[in-house]
DNA sequence: TAGTGGTCTAGACCACATA
DNA sequence: ATGTGGTCTAGACCACTAG
């Protein structure tokens, strides 16, 4: 077979015509069955031969698509083993959405009380950045983290009631480990990527109560905003960080 | 040729036997010559065939390796035209290392005035993080960076002064452009990455006032180090930054 | 021993930029 | 028209894992 050239001619009856790469049709299928959870967090997808076959494309080709792939944490490859599908549950992607670490000594276990967790309207501002209508229902969470014993971060949370339907206070205090392994087993919904704004600013009363500090204390604010595959926004969290003994890591390239 | 197998057999006799792909060598010649200056920042680098005959190993190889390189920011492919050294000059790679941004609207070009250029010794925490010996010579730079007529950042910066001899307060006051691009063109040194530690702080008294804020009102305090090629670190920088009308952006993979 | 991903090669052709 | 990087293929062999 002649390459690219006969599946992907440059149509020139379309005046835009695009030329997308096969690798890059490949992975936007694998994508695709992954979203429909064709192939769920932690098991193997086939072979690269065998998805090879199945889409009629050489090794290769399947290779770039799948090596993306891994590069955009949706994917892990094991030598020898095979590919599989990422998850929030194994204990290597446990810290890849938590940046804030102690000044000094290893990341100690933390310790998440739920303060709230219910359903209600979405605001405005909450509606938009989850692409929701203003007024469909999301769930709010109120979850108070501590490390040492000591009050670390204030999260505020909502999700889009529909993708979390069955999510109930019980569920959430029954549940060991991190909230995205929760949110992957639990409902399907796997959490890919994540932008966040954050700046400084100094305590109100309330949020100084529930983190033992004294109001108008400097306090590290996280707005973030969580997408599944394909950019779905799934999550809306904003967080208050004592920084006094932990810092918030990042790594510029 | 039989592959990789003939250039690098997993010597038996040495007990630790690595493994080490041909790419990945190819990669670490690139890089020495990066960094000795072989190409400087801008240019091109040989043509990927070029570089596989001067090599000895196949096109394949060399641009696995020139991919990396590409990924990790040292390297820009530009198709059609050639592969060339990265440079901060560049307005693509402007914003890289600059993540504090407006909240609403587009980034505002910057003024940034010197307020201190001199020689020092270096206090033990600044040695040790540019890897000195501590009382080694280090230039200390304090650059208050606004934004629209309004102080934004204060920026407190430590440079090993064997690395960065010759920066005198004229040549910064005459300079227009990114800090990061007068190092490259001027002192031979290119930063290619850097560990950031983010909190929230109260403003003291100088600091508030250089500022233009309330003493004990929240900042966002920035520390970082910068590395230029093999890791090796040649900056310290704190910066305090006004958070009411920027954020510190971040984007999670 | 078999199966998986990882590396390397050689060659063909395409897209893009420039002269 | 030429040269560059970009895509695709087919096949060989290596490293790693597990039955």
């Amino acid at each position: 077979m002649s390459a690219a050239t006969d599946r992907m001619p440059t149509d020139p009856r379309s005046r835009d015509a695009v030329f997308l790469p096969l690798y890059k049709q490949i992975k936007s299928l694998l994508v695709q069955r992954l979203q429909q959870g064709e192939w769920k967090p932690g098991e193997p997808i086939p072979s690269e031969l065998e998805l090879a076959a199945r889409f009629q494309v050489s090794q290769g080709t399947v290779r770039k698509a799948v090596d993306e792939l891994a590069a955009e944490n949706l994917l892990v490859r094991r030598q020898g083993k095979g590919t599989y599908v990422a998850s929030h549950q194994e204990p290597r992607a446990q810290f890849r959405f938590l940046r804030l670490v102690p000044d000094q000594g290893e990341p100690v276990p933390t310790h998440s009380s739920f303060l709230a967790c219910r359903r209600t309207k979405a605001a405005p501002d909450i509606a938009q950045q989850l692409a929701l209508r203003s007024g469909d229902s999301v769930i709010y969470l109120r979850r108070l983290l501590g490390a040492g014993g000591a009050p670390l971060v204030l999260d505020d949370i909502w999700l889009p009631a529909s993708r979390f339907r069955g999510l109930t206070p019980e569920r959430l205090a029954e549940y060991r480990g991190p909230l995205y392994g929760l949110f992957e087993s639990e409902f399907g919904t796997r959490m890919i990527r994540a932008d966040e704004r954050i700046r400084a600013v100094a305590a109100a009363s309330d949020v100084a109560a529930l983190l033992a500090v004294a109001p108008g204390s400097p306090l590290l604010l996280v707005d973030r905003v969580s997408y599944t595959y394909r950019d779905q926004p799934v999550e809306v969290r904003r967080g208050f960080c004592v920084t006094t003994d932990y810092h918030y890591r990042n790594e510029l390239f």
